[in-house]
Order: structure tokens, then C-alpha cells, then sequence
DNA sequence: ATGATGGACTGATACACGTCAGTCACAGGT
DNA sequence: ACCTGTGACTGACGTGTATCAGTCCATCAT
């Protein structure tokens, strides 16, 4: 793969301190090895947004640096393990190898897909249903890197994270999982969560995981 | 500039009438010359919700073409002048001109921070902090092409396109526009945003335009 | 053992916002 | 002159979710 080239240092970070700050104008971009992370925004009031998770193979702070600027944070949910590299090199090897740019293209354009759905959960779905359709797109996304099947997976967040994403408070969260769980859909336990009824939750929220086919260019 | 010589013919679209459709399969994207458009998602029980709205100067349709699926469908909200051109020719000319690719990448990356902003209203401002921040965004927006400043711009939206936008009722809307009106901090009425206090208002939605910067690759 | 910490979980209460069911003004068409 | 449709606007009422104020159970450090 043409990003080899690109290939700095790997580094490791440890869970909960921020690699990326609000604000930061720094230069440097990585690739999630392993663990997981998630980007999210700060309000001044101290209320969150989290705007993303990144799994194992996705871009960290690529939009930072393109942008110049840093509009949010970036938290390692858990510890992990990523490999730096300079957008200047990202950049410059768009005249080598101009597939190259036309796969981030891609990948950048999934990120939105991906924003966007969390968008439309946020902004016109219920409690119940952003729950199980960000559950089932976690496990979506999982599944294509064979961390997780459509029985289950195992999931490092706690249900404040939950909280933080889906615009809930924490204790509506728990509420909620209550619900799903005991109308049998899916269970959000112990870091692990475990789909009962896949195509009931694929029903009740709409699910396409369209957006998110490895029909992208990187992978022709 | 570089995409001229990608300009393939002029057309014209009446206000209204989509111009991609959820689910579609094509291949051509456009450039907004005149008018405003927006793209929005389309919910099972009829209900929607607006991603983003388009002004001159933005691309139409260019993340369905990349990801070989609109996951969203674009209606322009006034009759809408653009220019097509064919997503093949503008890959094939990131070869011959790689600082084209970034410009298009940094395109990409501000309409995703547009969209994270915006996600950031519906998940954790409350009704007229949504309202006022998505109103200053839309006028600094404008301001960048001269169509706008900090008294006020034309704006051809209704409250029911403020509806979806923000993820409220139209009921809502209103009494939210009533609210800011009384207070004296921005009125939208009769097919014009004015600002009576912008200052106020950017403070109070914490409203910070350096994602929207026209300080990207494009214009340098 | 003891206390501190963090995550899961719960009941009671409050309110922001949705829904329902309208009115009013205006524009176009017949 | 009358109908139809669209957008703005309003009051009454219902509900989903937040907030408050806890409990309980692990884990970890002392």
C-alpha cells in the first residue's frame, strides 16, 4: 500500500489523555493501530459532543491539519497504538501517486457519510432508536476489520461515552440499554455488547450500511 | 483556476425539484453558480433532516459520486444555476495537477466541519442557541462570497426549512424566532435575516467561524 | 479492613419541545 | 368573486428526556 511510504514512528498513547486539544495547530496526523478513540467537541458550559469513534485503520486528526486548525479534541478511549506521519509528505505524494488522492478523498468522504447519519440520529430519531442504530454502526464497522460479527463485539465504551455521543444524559442512556435489553433487541454489558434480534434493530433504525463499503478505491 | 478546464455545460434547476435522489447511482456532480440549494436525508416516516445548505461557489453532489451511492438527496431551495462536470475528469486531472487534489481534500474537510458544527447544535444547544448559531454560520457563509454581512443578508428559507435544519418542529421555530426577536438579538422575517446584536449572539452560541476561514489551498 | 473512585443503576420531579387544531394574510388560478 | 395552497403564527395539552439525589457493586490504594 502507497501509505508504507508515508510511515513515520509508531507511538503509543495511554487511555483518557487527549493526543489532539481544541484549538492545537500542530502538524502531525496518525493512523489507529489498535485501541480505540474517539473525537469530540467541548462547549463552554462543559457539555460534550462526541463527534466520532476511530477503530483500528482510521485516520486520526486528518481534518485537524488540513484545516490548520484544530475544531475538536481527539481522546483515546483506550490505550493505543498509532504510526505518525506529515501531511506535507501526505500532500506531496499526491503528485506520485494521484490514486493516493483520490483514496483519502474517499476516506474523508465516508467520514462525513458518517457524520451525517450521526447527524440525522441526533437531530430525528428517538432515544431507542439512536441507541440501537450507533450500536449496530459501531458493530457495522467492526465487523469489516473482523472485530465483530452480527452476534456481537466487544466494546470499550462506558455509557457516559454513550451519553456524550447520542446527546443524552448518562442516566437516560442506562435507561434506554434497560429497554433494548428487555425488549430482547440487544444487550450493552460487561464491554461487550450482543446483538438478540439483528434484523429487528436493522428494521427499527433504518440501518444501510451503505456508507460504509470497502468499495472505496483503496481497497481496488 | 484549474477546475475550469474541467467545466462541462451550464444548467439551470427550478426551486423544488430534486436534483438527486436518496439511493441514486450517477456520476455527475456540480458547482452552485446562483441560488441556494440543500441536501437532506429522508426518514421512513416521512419526517427529514437538512445536512447542509449550499451557496454559490460550493460543489453539489460530490461526496454520492465518490462513494458510488447518494445517501442523501439535494433540492435546490431557489431556482439554481450550475455548472456539471464529471467526477472521472476531475480524478484524472488530480495527475496532471496534485495541488488540485489537495484543494478538492480541503473542500472536503470544511463541509465536515460544517456538518460536525451543525451536529453539535442538534445534539447540545438547546432550541433558540441552535437557531442563532445556524443563522450566524449561514451569514458568515455569505459574508465570504459578498453576499452578507454582520447587519444581515437575503435569506429565501421558510421555518419549515429551519424545521428540519435544526431537527424542531415549525411550531417551534417560530415561537423560538419570536424569542429571539423579543430579545432583540436577530430578526428573520420576510425573507431577511437582520442581526440586531451580533456580538450577542455570537456569544451566546459560542459561535467561532475559523473552520469556515477561506484560508485553505483553493485561494492560496 | 478501610476508604476512595468509577461505573451501573434507580425513582421523583421539572420543563423543553412536540402535537393538535386551529387563525390569518397573501398569491395564483379559474 | 371564489377557491386553493402556502407560510407565518398561536394556545392548550401531552410527553420524552434532563436533573437531582441518591444506592450498590467492583476495583484499587493505603
Amino acid at each position: 500500500m502507497v501509505l508504507a511510504s508515508l510511515y513515520k514512528r509508531r507511538r503509543t498513547f495511554v487511555a483518557g489523555r487527549d493526543l489532539v486539544h481544541q484549538g492545537q495547530t500542530d502538524q502531525a496526523a496518525y493512523i489507529l493501530f489498535s485501541g480505540w478513540a474517539c473525537s469530540y467537541k467541548l462547549l463552554e458550559d462543559g457539555q460534550r459532543q462526541i463527534v466520532d469513534f476511530q477503530i483500528p485503520g482510521d485516520f486520526l486528526g486528518l481534518r485537524s491539519v488540513l484545516l490548520h486548525v484544530s475544531d475538536h479534541s481527539i481522546e483515546p478511549v483506550t490505550d493505543i497504538e498509532v504510526t505518525e506521519f506529515h501531511v506535507a509528505d501526505l500532500l506531496d505524494a499526491f503528485a506520485q501517486t494521484p490514486r493516493l488522492a483520490t483514496a483519502v478523498l474517499w476516506a474523508a468522504s465516508r467520514d462525513e457519510a458518517m457524520v451525517v447519519e450521526h447527524l440525522v440520529d441526533v437531530g430525528r430519531r428517538d432515544a431507542a432508536e439512536r441507541m440501537a442504530h450507533f450500536l449496530l454502526e459501531i458493530g457495522a464497522r467492526l465487523a469489516l476489520i473482523g472485530l465483530g460479527s452480527k452476534d456481537g463485539y466487544a466494546c470499550p465504551l462506558t455509557q457516559y461515552h454513550l451519553a456524550d455521543t447520542l446527546g443524552l444524559s448518562a442516566v437516560h442512556v442506562n435507561r434506554v440499554l434497560r429497554q433494548l435489553r428487555e425488549s430482547g433487541l440487544v444487550t450493552f454489558r460487561d464491554g461487550h455488547v450482543t446483538f438478540h434480534d439483528y434484523d429487528g434493530l436493522v428494521e427499527l433504525t433504518e440501518f444501510d450500511p451503505g456508507y460504509l463499503d470497502q468499495t472505496g478505491p483503496l481497497l481496488k
